[in-house]
RNA sequence: GCGGAUGUGGCGGAAUUGGCAGACGCGCUGGCUUCAGGUGCCAGUGAAUGCAAGUUCAUGUGGGUUCGACUCCCGUCAUCCGCACCA
């Protein structure tokens, strides 16, 4: 009998579905296990295999874990506000919830065809409106807690997309959509002071278990530093020149300054900077450059030195001219720089190009060839001479300047405020609205949710304005405060707002009355393990960390961090060793593999096609490879014999397999779990038959990772219960080595012989019996032993000279 | 520039964390089998050398520690990723 993977695989889906054997029950008595898979954005290009690797790791375990008798939520959902979909729209006309619906009914169909144990009674969409009704809910509660505010400065710009990008949204320079130059421009946007969580945020990461790249690129991105703000005072007024810097006990090598082109001190000083033409044609040089061009000039400097604007150096009370220089960003820091051109590269060519002075403080280096960034000893420094370690000359320095009420120890961070409105259709409408007396006023919680209203056009204005700015219906409201006519804010959400709490709502999908009910959040708790892309690791990730830690902050989620443990996987390759991608036409699609070779198979490969956390390229004959395995499988059932429990000559083998795949399937080595199942496998076509019970095992063992052609064979031998809740194979650590063993005979180190020794035997016995092997003899004859170790279990080794 | 990772057969990758390098799979070679047609079964397969038992070499590369190193230490090269004029 052959095994019909296509209706054998219909089957048991079907059979999952109807029984809802994989549907989590609230407040059960079992132990709970979350775990959760980035859920996907519904494109109209399908799935692709790098999903299905995506999903498989925490499928198979989750699978595990029911069979070990663990309550288990493993939920699937939709990311679906987004561009591509809007830009589909715009180009085809076709509304894009229709075509949302229809890419998730596409999804839908593709993850139930490869068998994942979803609960499907808890799928969300975050373009409902039961779901974002919450989304704008938190957004308001952030309104409400000052975290949601509105404010004019540079943002990142994306020209193509005509729209603002946060900074994870233009990492490198370029739109995370269109991949366009991003350039900076002056605009009142909403923000999310995601900065003041910055610290919780780098807190939170001691209290989890990420795996450690994914916790250094946190940290990288959050970027803290610590240092000094330090006022230096401009000449001939009583204003004060703010900066920021992480070497204060530097202070005394300072010959220069230098403020970001778009100060906005400049603006306020006009008449007293006497070339201040200079500085307006200087910053429309700047204004043209994109944020690509301006980090490439590393080398050549470009700047104006200011005409009657000068700062007094507050520790040698010298006075110090000030420059404007792009190298200086008005986004870091306080926009302005204290210049310590003998021991900061950057202002040392700087200071060379424009003929400053370059003031050594720290020996140890030449400064007349290049600044020096090392350590040493501290010279030309006043009170600070003589000091060697840096840690002391800066606290010194840091107690100085708070005496003399002119600085103060500071931190800083690379992270940004989280730039949060989008000037597009397909998103969660902001529920704000202005009203001339009364400013800006939320939407009222009682009239959640703020509909997305129909447009016939999604188009942005050329402006750059929202497409609800032209829904007059939509867009003249009353005040909710005071009544009067108003207008709405017609910018929606970025895509990123759903998916910043999806995690929470998967707990109690349907409440109407809050996003998840408090009794449901603390039986579910945190999500477990939680594993997805290392591409979200500075977007998503954060972003939702920062929502949950805010949720918590108000009372709302019983804990402080929403991942336990998070991992990630490796992209899958196309065969020619590139990323997948349409316009080189190597993208595999899972469903022309499920069509040709099965659920099972597809599964499989992705798990053993390599590290799990590696990229790996996909090969069409490797997945040839599982197909052979998963039918060699289903030739088991053939070679049933007698015999009960484990053969004499499988016992050992079988223990060492259910470890091993015990453990390794907890440790994202599902490669080599199944390469041990593929060992026992020869192992039993080696031994030419199986019992019952071995059989048992097998596909007990098997089964989160092929479920379809394990619950056959199940069936097949005329089990009732469905083998996904069958208990999980236990093993007797006992068992698991065998009574004689081969060990290896070195003679310096290097392997001459092999001997065959009771596995408990000493170190005497062993020794002895390696020295009687005639391999070995050969290499002891006529010399003098020097020492003779016995590793137990693995090799003896005799020195010789 | 800073940070991180990786480097093992023809290929994807193993190696109990200092103990027999190359598990498992692909590919390849030979044989068997079937209605000869992609996907069955068996055996072999790191390189060199040898009729052979064997011997020598081999985990990017050069050193070191050790009875013993893919594994630890120092140097070096290459590739990939992240951040980037971050003060």
């Amino acid at each position: 009998m052959n095994y019909d993977f296509k209706s054998a695989e219909k089957k048991w889906q079907e059979r999952w579905e109807r029984e809802g054997v994989f549907n989590a029950v609230d407040g059960s008595d079992k132990p709970k296990f979350y775990a959760l898979v980035e859920f996907p954005y519904p494109s109209g290009a399908g799935m692709h295999v790098g999903h299905i690797k995506a999903y498989s790791g925490l499928e198979v375990v989750s699978r595990k874990r029911r069979m070990q008798g663990y309550n288990v939520l493993f939920p699937i959902g939709f990311d679906a506000y987004g561009l591509p979909t809007e830009n589909y729209a715009i180009k085809t006309g076709i509304h894009p919830r229709k075509v949302t619906d229809i890419n998730i009914e596409k999804f839908t169909s593709q993850l139930k065809r490869v068998g994942f144990s979803f609960d499907w009674n808890r799928v969300i969409d975050t373009t409902q409106e039961d779901y974002y009704k919450w989304t704008q809910w938190i957004f308001l509660k952030m309104f409400e807690n000052g975290l949601a505010f509105r404010d004019k400065t540079l943002v990142n710009y994306c020209p193509s997309c005509k729209v603002v990008l946060s900074n994870e949204d233009s990492q490198g320079g370029k739109c995370d959509i269109c991949h366009s130059d991003i350039i900076q421009k002056s605009k009142d946007v909403w923000y999310l002071r995601i900065t003041r969580y910055a610290d919780k945020l780098l807190e939170g990461l001691d209290e989890v278990n990420f795996l450690p790249n994914i916790r250094l690129q946190q940290e990288n991105w959050i970027g803290r530093s610590t240092g000094a703000f330090v006022n230096f005072k401009i000449k001939d007024t009583d204003e004060t020149l703010r900066v920021y810097t992480t070497r204060p006990d530097t202070l005394f090598g300072v010959t220069f300054m230098v403020m970001a082109p778009e100060h906005p001190l400049l603006d306020r000083y006009k008449e007293q900077i006497s070339n201040f033409d200079e500085v307006e044609s200087y910053r429309a040089e700047c204004a043209k450059k994109t944020e690509f061009e301006r980090t490439q000039l590393v080398k050549d400097k470009t700047g104006v030195k200011l005409s009657g604007f000068t700062a007094v150096n507050p520790v040698s009370g010298k006075e110090i001219p000030i420059f404007i220089s792009d190298y200086v960003m008005m986004g870091y820091g306080t926009g302005a720089i204290m210049a310590v051109p003998a021991h900061d590269q950057r202002d040392y060519d700087f200071a060379k190009k424009f003929g400053a002075d370059i003031i050594e403080v720290i020996k140890g280096g030449d400064i007349e060839k290049e600044a020096y960034a090392g350590d040493g000893e501290m010279v030309n420094s006043g009170f600070l001479n003589g000091l060697t370690n840096k840690k002391d000359s800066i606290a010194a320095m840091i107690k100085h300047l708070e005496e003399k009420g002119v600085g103060e120890a500071g931190v800083q961070y690379k992270m940004k405020d989280w730039a949060f409105n989008r000037q597009r259709y397909w998103g969660e409408p902001i529920p704000i609205v202005y009203c001339d007396t009364c400013g800006m006023v939320p939407v009222p919680y009682n009239e959640l949710p703020l509909r997305l209203p129909e447009v016939q056009n999604f188009a942005p204005g050329s402006d750059g304005e929202s497409p609800l700015a032209k829904i007059d219906s939509f867009v003249n409201c009353t005040c909710p405060k005071c009544g009067a006519k108003a207008r709405r804010e017609t910018d929606t959400m970025p895509q990123w707002a759903g998916s910043s709490w999806y995690f929470l709502r998967y707990i109690d999908p349907h409440n109407n009355e809050r996003f998840a009910d408090a009794d449901k959040l603390k039986y579910w708790g945190q999500v477990d393990w939680y594993n997805g892309g290392m591409e979200h690791v500075t977007r998503h990730l954060i972003y939702s960390r920062f929502w949950h830690r805010f949720l918590y902050d108000i009372g709302e989620v019983p804990y402080k961090e929403p991942y336990a443990k998070r991992t990630a996987q490796g992209l899958i390759l196309g065969p020619d060793g590139e990323k997948m991608s349409k316009s080189k036409g190597n993208v595999v699609d899972p469903n022309d593999v499920v069509d040709a070779l099965g659920a099972d198979v597809l599964r499989t490969y992705v798990l053993f096609m390599g590290d799990y956390e590696k990229a790996a390229p996909w090969s069409e004959s490797s997945v040839m490879g599982c197909k052979r395995f998963i039918d060699r499988v289903w030739g088991l059932t053939n070679m049933i014999g007698e015999g009960e429990g484990y053969s004499a000559k499988l016992e050992t083998s079988f223990h060492k397999t259910i470890k091993k795949v015990s453990d390794d399937l907890e440790t994202l080595k599902y490669n080599t779990a199944i390469a041990a199942l593929m060992t026992l496998l020869n192992q039993i076509y080696a031994a030419g038959s199986v019992t019952r019970k071995e059989l048992e095992t097998f596909i007990a063992l098997l089964n989160p990772i092929a479920p379809h052609v394990t619950e056959e064979i199940n069936e097949v031998i005329g089990n009732k219960t469905l083998l996904a809740v069958t208990p999980w194979p236990a093993y007797d650590e006992a068992k698991c080595v065998d009574d004689e063993i081969e060990i290896a005979v070195q003679i310096n180190g290097k392997v001459r012989a092999k001997v065959v020794i009771p596995a408990d035997a000493d170190a005497d016995t062993a020794i002895a019996k390696a020295k009687a092997e005639p391999g070995a003899v050969a290499f002891i004859e006529g010399k003098t032993v020097i020492k003779e170790l016995y590793v137990k279990g693995r090799l003896v080794n005799i020195v010789v000279k």
